[in-house]
DNA sequence: AAAACGTGGCG
DNA sequence: TCGCCAAGTTT
């Protein structure tokens, strides 16, 4: 029937496609390892495969199997993940791989029901494991689907509004064999071909069909709402070195914003403009020239560095030294308090 | 269900 | 320069 028929020349065009095209990526191999395909797709949720490589690596070194990682000490995993983003990922994956390897006897499990139970596993990671790891015809819809499939449907409706739509018009499409490739090929698209700005119609495999393309409004799908510009907030933050020559850091609750990493001291973060400088011990207290600027999510920060040099342990924190920093699970706005203080 | 949750690169 | 964006999940 004729929906068969458009299902089967979009997966075939585009795997055929995919076979000249795929990527070269560190964590796509011949025979699946559930193990890495679970790794990469945590590391890439929201992050770039730019970024994510040299963490894979890593991670894979370090931590070969899910029962290596899962014997891990949690401050280790946290600190191989320092820099790359959304601590809650590195929290849960660790928990995750306590899970596979201590119930579930090392196993993932091969349906996406059961893997969406999974801490940091949900609709989209369970479909790509399922797909990529286990050859289910699961349909991963992250990004990239999104953009590929509003535009070849020229779904006009903005996004989030238009998730059901293209759920709906992703699921038909995927193929019952090589459904793990489906699900690579069409993120590959949409990394290399349908990007968001200026996609190549010209060199796409899917141009013919695509309605986006075809009405030449493809470059303005999806639609999206605008977003709001992000807030400020300020505050002071402390470098206090004692005789030693050692810093003192402290380790962030295990929740919330960076949570479980390391950090200097400071005060809160707030809203209000100029927050007067508070020393949170006396001592002789230095201005650092620079300020720190970070952007996160959904604030700025603007942060005032403050150097001192004292021996008593405050704060519950913890002295390390300066040649140890390095290994401490320094978030990157953290590292730029550093950058400032060694300027 | 809307908000929280990082970072770096790019046009 | 700065808004947008990248293989989303959790609460």
């Amino acid at each position: 029937m004729a929906e068969q028929g458009l299902q089967t020349d979009f997966s075939d065009k585009l795997l055929v496609w995919y076979d000249a095209n795929a990527r070269e990526l560190p964590w796509r191999m011949k025979t699946p390892d559930p193990y890495k395909t679970w790794l990469s797709e945590i590391m890439l949720q929201q992050t770039t495969v730019a970024a994510v490589k040299d963490y894979f690596l890593k991670f894979v070194s370090l931590w070969p199997t899910i029962d290596d990682l899962a014997a891990a000490a949690t401050e280790d995993v946290m600190r191989a993940w320092a820099g790359l983003g959304y601590y809650a990922r590195a929290r849960n994956l660790h928990a995750c791989a306590k899970i596979v390897a201590g119930e579930l006897d090392g196993f993932f499990p091969a349906s996406m029901e059961e893997l969406q139970k999974l801490p940091g596993i949900g609709p989209y990671t369970s479909a790509a494991i399922a797909a990529i790891a286990f050859d289910i015809p699961a349909a991963a819809i992250d990004g990239n689907v999104d953009r590929v499939i509003s535009r070849y449907y020229a779904i006009e409706e903005p996004l989030p509004q238009s998730k059901p739509r293209i759920r709906t018009e992703a699921t038909k499409l995927v193929p019952q064999k090589r459904s793990g490739d489906f699900a690579q090929a069409l993120m590959d698209l949409g990394a290399t071909i349908c990007t968001p700005k200026s996609p190549s119609c010209d060199i796409c495999p899917l141009t013919d069909e695509c309605s986006g393309r075809i009405r030449g409004m493809a470059t303005a799908l999806p639609r999206k709402a605008k977003k709001e510009k992000l807030p400020s907030r300020f505050g002071h933050i402390y470098w206090i070195e004692n005789s030693k020559g050692e810093v003192l850091v402290r380790t962030r609750a295990n929740k919330g914003l960076l949570g479980g990493m390391t950090e200097f001291p400071s005060s809160d973060w707030l809203r209000a403009k100029r927050p007067e400088f508070e020393a949170p011990f006396e001592s002789e207290w230095k201005k650092q020239s620079s300020l720190v600027e970070h952007t996160f999510t959904h604030f700025h920060l603007e942060l005032t560095v403050w150097k001192t040099r004292n021996d008593s342990t405050q704060l519950a924190c913890r002295f390390v030294g300066r040649e140890q920093l390095s290994d401490e699970a320094l978030p990157s706005v953290m590292r730029k308090v550093i950058g400032v203080v060694l300027d």
